[in-house]
DNA sequence: CGGCAAGTTGAGCCAGGTCAACTCCGGTGG
DNA sequence: CCACCGGAGTTGACCTGGCTCAACTTGCCG
């Protein structure tokens, strides 16, 4: 006699989305892993302290936005990466070595792993190994895509790339014209590296030239996506960025 | 009878170093490997084009450097990541989104692997699947913190803390206080976000200030470990930015 | 030894950081 | 229901770190 899934899973996204871990288990599987596990929401601003992570170092996101962030000595705040619906984390062995915390920047539900469970279904299941590898690689590839924004763009460049990034991750409507921002305004700064207030003139230039327009303050819509698109890529030849005569002129060379 | 590994991958790092994925390897596990695998050697400048990257989508570095450069349509050059030796990259399925170019940076050694022979391979042996999650997952936390070196940091501090990625990369001695800089200062500038004339500048002031000494252009000393910290880490108050009589006050006071 | 790319040095300038003042908005309590 | 509060967001004015451009030096490779 197979035991039902726990209940707390039949409700998580893990559990019911396609393509996600734990749609992949069976129900042995499944009861293994969700006998070791916990899960948890973290309301605004909660820190997953150094200690709960030396215990639960494994944890996946099934809603919500997670932050990871360092804080240089002198106070500046950086948001080294955001981890959302799908994302698994696996911080074992990194705990110690300031990595920087994990602090959740809206309501975000979570789900805490037993290392050992995770370790045994991903050893027995290949779909979930592959589920596992698979969202570590994309999470390696968006760090590196991010990193690259971070370097030579600038600030409405980033903005730009972002709102982009925005649109790939939202689940249900990832080519839609409607953007979630789903991030405060401060935050979105640490996270691109910049000024709340250069973030907020970004958005207005981007508005003014009637590339956005900003439903609220947390929903964009894209008016125009070529041109965004040009401006996220760095083109700064085409009558991008402040429209000048002068390269309005260049523009029309090319 | 069981067949030697083959010759080829007798003298490769990556079956011969200790904490290497082929090290994990049987003699038939290796041999599979082996068969699905063509190792070449890429000299400074060569790069892996999308149609190597359709049909060997996965490979793993055994010497030298390998870039990950994203090029800004107005000519802009960002490097993304540095993969070195131990490294495996798995680009199945990147390859055609433009997610920037592989490129050595110096003489380069890789091995490109068969993806259904590495697959195979991962899901036989834990201990190779073990070191091929710990590969990915390191390259995912070095891309986050160069992501948070990138947002916020300085010049100088961005440097600082490039010197102590490059030693804690150092295979042979990660915690002396020589480091060799593996990249030209070109390269060096498009991994940081900044111009070679900056990176000039900077490595010149932490020598004018006696924190590191310039052995020659790819060798540097450490000379003062704990305020080259300081730096990487940000902390702007400690007297360690431009020498002003005022921020020297500031740090006594502290 | 010559040619060329990499690296360095100097001078000027601008994108975006900084600081301060103000508005907006959601939550709270009388 | 409204007055109040505090943090988020915006706007304006000013300042500076690092980009830009140009000239020069160095060092590698044939």
């Amino acid at each position: 006699m197979v035991p039902d899934p726990p209940r707390k899973c039949q409700k998580c996204s893990i559990y019911s989305d396609a393509g996600a871990l734990c749609d992949h288990l069976d129900q042995a599987q499944l009861e293994t892993l969700g006998n070791g596990s916990r899960t948890s929401i973290m309301k605004r601003g909660n820190t997953i302290t150094g200690e709960e992570l030396l215990i639960w170092p494994i944890l996946a996101i099934s809603a919500g936005v997670l932050s990871l962030q360092h804080l240089l000595e002198d106070g500046r705040k950086t948001i080294a990466a955001l981890f959302m619906q799908g994302d698994i984390l696996d911080m074992r062995g990194v705990s110690r070595k300031h990595r920087g915390h994990l602090i959740a920047l809206d309501t975000t539900h979570i789900c805490r792993l037993s290392p050992d469970a995770f370790e045994a279904v991903v050893e027995q299941n290949n779909g979930a190994q592959k589920v596992a590898w698979n969202n570590l690689r994309s999470q390696t590839y968006r760090a590196m895509d991010h990193a690259a924004d971070l370097a030579k763009k600038q600030a409405q460049e980033k903005l730009a790339s972002f709102i982009f990034e925005c649109r790939r991750r939202q689940i249900d409507r990832p080519t839609d014209e409607i953007v979630e921002i789903p991030i405060r305004r401060i935050d979105l700064a640490d996270y691109l590296g910049m000024q709340p207030e250069t973030v907020s003139r970004c958005f207005k230039e981007l508005e003014s030239k009637g590339i956005v327009g900003l439903r609220s303050i947390s929903r964009v819509k894209i008016l125009n996506a070529p041109r965004l698109r040009r401006i996220a890529n760095g083109d700064r030849h085409s009558e991008n960025l402040r429209p000048t005569p002068a390269n309005k002129e260049t523009a029309a060379g090319f």
